[in-house]
DNA sequence: ATGGCCGGCGCAGCCGGA
């Protein structure tokens, strides 16, 4: 089976995009973020069509995560837990059965963190170490387990262009690098390095020719835990979207399953 | 030419993003 995420910088701006993606790619599982909609107004009727059950967390303008699926999903969870006042729609999980499988698939939405001089930069870190404690709870239960999204992190200076510009930025800061990397620790192995140790960008910026100068970074990722990495066959970023008219700044990540 | 954007909201121009 194929799971891919993608932010997608606004359903209502890429739904064309989305469904013409989604025609021509065929994923079993999809992790959406910034989908910058409440649930209310999330297009659900153009994507059931074409044979995805589609859940959603969503808030107003910002933020706003889904998960779409071939399989009704046997569970869904909305909110990461550890800080019951936070307002900020970032993390959505489902439990899919396929055949005699059982896979879950988390899609989140890691906060950005700048200025780091402000309080952004400590709920970023706070919400790292919330999405820590929770991975340990979900390793413990030995299933194959995937946690996609954009985490807003370059882990290591080959996953940037120029990483000398990135330094004093919340996505590259050595804080977040290293809670990041306490994450990895608990068991989990990031599907794109570990098949490919080359460079492997995921984001352009829109300013500046970022793209016709490949000045990109590799934000989006796919952690598996080791039931799911026992089963990867291929990992891959499809860096062509990024070249598509009315494109997202991110392109899709994909991970390939044995399931 | 050494700078260059985009989406949402809502109808001007600001906020947030990375």
């Amino acid at each position: 089976m194929k799971i891919a995420t993608w932010n997608i910088n606004g359903i209502k701006a890429r739904l064309n995009n989305l469904v013409v993606w989604l025609e021509q790619n065929q994923p079993d599982i999809v992790c959406l973020q910034e989908i910058k909609s409440c649930d209310e107004q999330f297009p659900y009727s153009s994507i059931e069509t074409l044979g995805y059950h589609v859940e959603t967390h969503g808030q107003k303008s910002f933020n706003g995560v889904a998960l779409l699926s071939r399989v009704t999903p046997d569970e869904i969870n909305r909110r990461l837990p550890g800080d019951i006042s936070d307002e900020q729609a970032r993390f959505i999980e489902g439990v899919y059965s396929i055949e005699k499988a059982v896979i879950r698939v988390a899609s989140l939405y890691l906060p950005n963190g700048n200025p780091i001089v402000s309080d952004k930069y400590p709920y970023k870190l706070s919400w790292i170490r919330r999405l820590r404690d929770f991975a340990a709870d979900r390793l413990c239960l030995e299933e194959p387990f995937i946690l996609a999204g954009d985490y807003n992190i370059i882990p290591t200076k080959i996953d940037a262009k120029n990483p000398t510009e990135w330094m004093e930025d919340a996505l590259f800061f050595l804080s977040a690098r290293k809670a990041f990397q306490e994450l990895i620790n608990l068991g989990f192995t990031d599907a794109i390095r570990a098949v490919n140790p080359e460079a492997q960008y995921t984001f352009w910026s829109y300013q500046a020719g970022a793209w016709s100068k490949n000045n990109g970074i590799r934000i989006d990722h796919l952690l598996l835990s080791p039931e799911a990495s026992d089963r990867l066959i291929q990992a891959f970023v499809q860096k062509k979207m990024r070249g598509w008219e009315k494109a997202s700044d991110h392109v899709p990540v994909w991970i390939e399953l044995d399931i």
